[in-house]
DNA sequence: TAGCATTATCTGCCTCGGCAGCAATTGCCT
DNA sequence: AGGCAATTGCTGCCGAGGCAGATAATGCTA
């Protein structure tokens, strides 16, 4: 482990990975949510229909990988079965849970409008190189995963 | 400028710059959140304070570099002012224009509280070298650019 | 000076996510 | 089997931020 990389005399704002992450993630929202306008289905919802099609079965699973609350998650998932994009099947194996799934009406949407979302990443990546894209990737994951496991331990203690 | 990074074909959610900064930027603000807890300044309370400290002026200058709400920021100026850690003294230039500036207590309590913070981000980037922070910083800078200036170019057009 | 677009702030309304409590179900332990 | 903690999903409520319209003040143009 290396020195700190912040102290109290020297900090600013605009140094601080806290604000820039704000910022980034912010501007990266605000340019998908932008592109989605129009659209019958929010960015958000289309993020938990990539993750089902990506194998996600279960709302909890869902939460705990998008990070979300269960609660909104319900209601989500409320209107995307309304609108026949998913829907929800009581498990037999353990009637706690409720496995969620595409349509096949769903599967259509998800890929319908899936370069909506590619073109505004390239687009935010434009002035990145392959090498640091492959950087700033690695970086942010490790960052992460930091982060995930200070946050399990926090929560197991309590 | 380099070919595109993702493609339709290869996509995955786990490996989208969108994806990682959403959970980078949830796990640092539930940090820092969790550790502003219980103090009676709220995480982004306090990082308004600091912009003030660091030559923020005016309630629309603090909504542009925070990317935040004007109306939002409103209300939490009122609360600030409330507490007595800001006032807002009508410019005398542009009556329009509300100058907002730390009082004594609000300069003391933005120090008293800045440990907490720094400590946070410190832990986050734990495992990071010199090297790798410095990168880290670079790219998100450099993400931040590229998006701002989009952005900046879509609202001159309309 | 009169008219009009622009800017800065504030207010009300709406949506969405966080949180706490609830009901149903399961698994563990005795 | 019986009791009890833990888990899953759902619902009501609350607070915070986004958005649109209102207000006041300024600057530009004729």
């Amino acid at each position: 482990m290396s020195a700190a990389h912040y102290d109290i005399r020297s900090f600013s704002s605009g140094q601080s990975v806290g604000y820039l992450l704000k910022l980034a993630h912010a501007l990266m929202h605000d340019a998908a949510a932008a592109a989605f306008e129009g659209h019958d289905v929010s960015f958000m919802q289309w993020l938990i229909l990539v993750k089902l099609r990506e194998g996600a079965s279960t709302a909890g699973e869902l939460c705990r990988i998008m990070w979300y609350d269960t609660g909104a998650l319900t209601r989500l998932l409320d209107q995307l079965e309304e609108r026949g994009l998913v829907e929800r099947l009581r498990s037999v194996a353990d009637r706690r849970v409720v496995n969620v799934r595409l349509t096949a009406a769903g599967r259509r949407k998800t890929s319908e409008l899936m370069p909506l979302a590619i073109e505004r990443l390239n687009a935010a990546l434009a002035d990145f190189s392959k090498a640091e894209f492959a950087q700033f990737m690695r970086l942010l994951k490790k960052f992460i995963a930091t982060l995930q496991q200070a946050e399990q331990a926090r929560t197991t203690v309590s």
